[in-house]
DNA sequence: TATGTATATACACGTCAATGTATATACAAA
DNA sequence: TTTGTATATACATTGACGTGTATATACATA
């Protein structure tokens, strides 16, 4: 989890994803889509690789790459595990003001 | 987005958001939490804060954090754009052999 | 086999951000 | 008003990472 979010704080990693959301790319599509060369494509193809968020198939010279579920899935679990902040607009900060007085009152 | 990700990317403040998931802390429970110096646990406050994802208020000399919903929802939103992903365990890549196939023919 | 195309790797460089440490500020209580 | 407690800021240092560039590899085709 801890990998998936420094592989994707990164822009151009982020706009790798974001562009393979869209179903799979070549590496030289992505270079054409993103502007930067292609080596450092290549090497952030790699890191996203190494953290389990693409797999490559092999065409010939071609290099498609494509999104794979796992990471995804699991950092929208953990997002998911806030959505009582927003559901029911709640931060407890009465709660925690009681607990504190509380305490003070021992 | 881009900044709610590079926030989190860093392991202590993806600890602070965890531990303040269970709701609001003070600066000196967070520091006893975590096991990190005062002034570093200071510094991250200030730039998940800066982030807009936490807020503080005060209470005498406390400082009582709280997470704040809105960069939390806008990531789960993102994350769940991806949920195609594994719900149809699709990739698109048959799709895409396809579509170059037919460039080729032309 | 020679040439072109697609992609990957290697290496040197510069930058930014986390860390350690000292110190400042704010407030409370004696 | 002095002392203690809670938190914030400042600053120098170091290490990790993205970048630029050169080069290597893999494959296809002539």
């Amino acid at each position: 989890m801890q990998l998936t979010l420094l592989t994707l704080a990164e822009p151009n990693r982020f706009n790798i994803v974001e562009l393979l959301r869209n179903g799979p790319k070549s590496v030289g599509e992505i270079v054409q889509a993103l502007g930067i060369s292609q080596p450092h494509v290549s090497r952030h193809l790699r890191i996203l690789s190494e953290a389990g968020m693409v797999r490559s198939r092999s065409k010939a010279q071609l290099r498609i790459y494509s999104l794979e579920a796992g990471p995804f899935q699991e950092l929208d679990e953990w997002f998911d595990s806030f959505s009582i902040l927003w559901e029911e607009r709640l931060d407890n900060f009465e709660e925690y003001m009681q607990d504190y007085k509380k305490k003070e009152d021992l």
